[in-house]
DNA sequence: TTGACATATTCCTCTTGAGGAATAAGTTGA
DNA sequence: TCAACTTATTCCTCAAGAGGAATATGTCAA
């Protein structure tokens, strides 16, 4: 993973699964790196390059604590991610809300034949 | 683009700027191949090539009319995205609440001193 | 200081993915 | 059938990105 791999972009970040799975971990409260290694059994390096891209994009943030890092969510970088969605679950509704009509009107023809 | 870029995962599919303009642009309702084309300033094979990536992830659906072919946004197939970062969301705000009542409780040592 | 430990980084290889140019394929109208 | 039109596909190149192995960096404990 070269250091162009740490985009700041919040979509980018989450669309690698490994990563996803990371932020999933850390949903539990604050970890250390090696504790995310045990839990999802990948390599002590590849999680420390995501836990970079993660970072880059604000998804998480870090402390130190002896020879330890420990890492925490920052779930408020999802935003984007979550207004970006929000817009569609709108298109979803209206959706709906259009064969909910449609619906309505089939069986008030039904009910006047 | 290669064929292997229409990979059904949904994530991935969204990760691309370009792609998420193409479902904004269908947001607006049905739209022909060339009015992306138009409406973006994108090329034209461009377009198609993330309209096959997009019809994989089964964000979009298409059917033809003439000789051009209209391409429909699916926006039930953004669920799993939205399901993730709804999870999200509920850190968020617990973690509010958790700011919340430590905030109270400052107020409360401020009143009683 | 030295050695064990925890994490980050570098170097490498391989795959994926984006975009351009050219072309193929399907459709319509004359 | 032929030419114009619309979209899809192929071939190519280049950059990005993932992961492994080895190593560097930083920290603690003795």
């Amino acid at each position: 993973m070269p250091l162009a791999a740490a985009t700041p972009d919040v979509f980018k970040a989450i669309s690698e699964a490994h990563r996803r799975e990371i932020l999933d971990a850390l949903m539990a409260g604050e970890k250390a790196v090696g504790a995310i290694v045990t839990d999802l059994s990948l390599s002590q390096p590849q999680v420390s390059k995501h836990l970079r891209v993660l970072s880059a994009a604000g998804l998480v943030s870090c402390r130190a604590e002896g020879r330890r890092r420990l890492y925490r969510l920052e779930p408020a970088h999802l935003r984007p991610v979550q207004e970006w969605v929000a817009r569609y679950e709108q298109a979803m509704n209206d959706r709906m809300d259009r064969l909910d009509g449609y619906l309505r009107q089939l069986q008030g023809q039904g009910e006047r034949q």
